[in-house]
DNA sequence: TAGATTGTTAATCGATTAACAATC
DNA sequence: TAGATTGTTAATCGATTAACAATC
């Protein structure tokens, strides 16, 4: 990073924030008004100061002995967020991956809504899928523009994920969710995030392997199936 | 962790690898053989050391001035995370982000096989869909015997999450791939990946909001649409 | 040989964890 | 008041980065 910082939040505390604000609307709804650092953190199995530590970030200040008024920590994650607005996001890639999100209301409970999807596949331009028109990714510049969107969710496969995080980054974008397992070559002013199920399905097979628990030939298997 | 460790590989090292794989197969595909930790890293816009430690988990051993025979080192990457064969999988949740993964072929590519659907919605029950058929989450243990899969996808909301893990860890599931935005609270031999999109939204919008480049009050946007 | 590259050991950096003071 | 809880400061831990020796 060349550009100076100035105390910027931890990134790993930040991203555990969603799972704080979750659980908080639960509890919310089911009529707590107060709770503290100790009950969070056993109910999400985190260790307690970890858990205040991540929500000072916010800037919100307890009472000790009493905790955090529920509403309030609520209000105060969503506005460090900015999930007390909606912001208005593109899809690109619809295929499998790309189509599920736009059915998806996680987003929409956080923050971000699916304004227009884009595709190269010309039989899927100018057809609407879950409400949403999806376009040739030819118009995401204009378009950009014109919806004054700056966030896209990228859902193409590997091999065309660099090309399109270009026209992206050319239509002004300026973050960007990546879901192809892929690194992306962009300016680092624009911000990437990487959802990455194969990093995580590497995780969880490297412990198998090493504690020889995966199962060595699965296909041997097959005819036991139907 | 109570479990002594015996120099286990970083856990982040390990998340990279599958980068890397997908790298070498393209460059292999293109017929280069040899490749160093300078190319490789270039090529993702990494640290060359970090490519090189990173390596070093799989144990290879490369040539100085040469580097390493791509061929050996993407074997001895699918090896180390058990990818050299299918592992078969069991997915939970059919609805619109679980589908998704029922067509996506990233996993077969990386040796993980979805061989059967779970979910409650009677409706769902004894349909087919991408030719794996969907079971009623009732079965699990007794299909996960019978087919011999201790993995599963978890793609349920998050309020039926917490009852499905319990499930699968009664069906004797090794590890899960979480994709539900909570925590799951099971025991620990159990591997659990939580991959939460949530949070890579939010390490995204709270830095936009903190250079304050998130466009504030999308809706108003709206009528500019159509 | 010379220089590029590997591999290892030490230094830095940041996050987590522990210890403790402040307060309702 | 006593004790639970917050908030802060210090210690630990692990990953990244830097420095350097080994080698083809």
């Amino acid at each position: 990073m060349d550009i100076e910082r100035q105390k910027i939040a931890p990134l790993p505390s930040v991203k555990r924030l969603p799972l704080y604000l979750g659980y908080l609307r639960e509890i919310r709804a089911r009529g707590r008004e107060l709770v503290s650092c100790t009950h969070i953190a056993e109910a999400l199995c985190l260790d307690s100061v970890q858990v205040r530590k991540d929500l000072t970030v916010t800037g919100i200040i307890g009472k000790p002995k009493v905790g955090y008024r529920v509403s309030i920590l609520i209000d105060v994650i969503e506005k460090f967020l900015g999930w007390n607005n909606l912001t208005g996001a593109f899809l690109v890639g619809v295929g499998n991956l790309g189509r599920a999100f736009l059915g998806y209301n996680m987003f929409r409970e956080n923050g971000l809504e699916i304004v227009a999807a884009f595709d190269v596949a010309t039989e899927k331009i100018g057809t609407t899928i879950q409400g949403k028109e999806v376009f040739h990714t030819e118009r995401l510049a204009e378009l950009a523009k014109k919806m004054n969107v700056q966030i896209a969710l990228l859902a193409v496969p590997a091999a065309a994920a660099q090309e399109a995080a270009s026209l992206l980054v050319a239509a002004g974008m300026k973050g960007i969710i990546n879901l192809a397992p892929t690194k992306l070559d962009i300016p680092n002013s624009v911000i990437v995030e990487n959802v990455n199920i194969a990093a995580s399905w590497a995780a969880i097979s490297s412990r198998l392997v090493e504690s020889q628990m995966l199962s060595v030939d699965f296909k041997q298997n097959k005819e036991v199936k139907s």
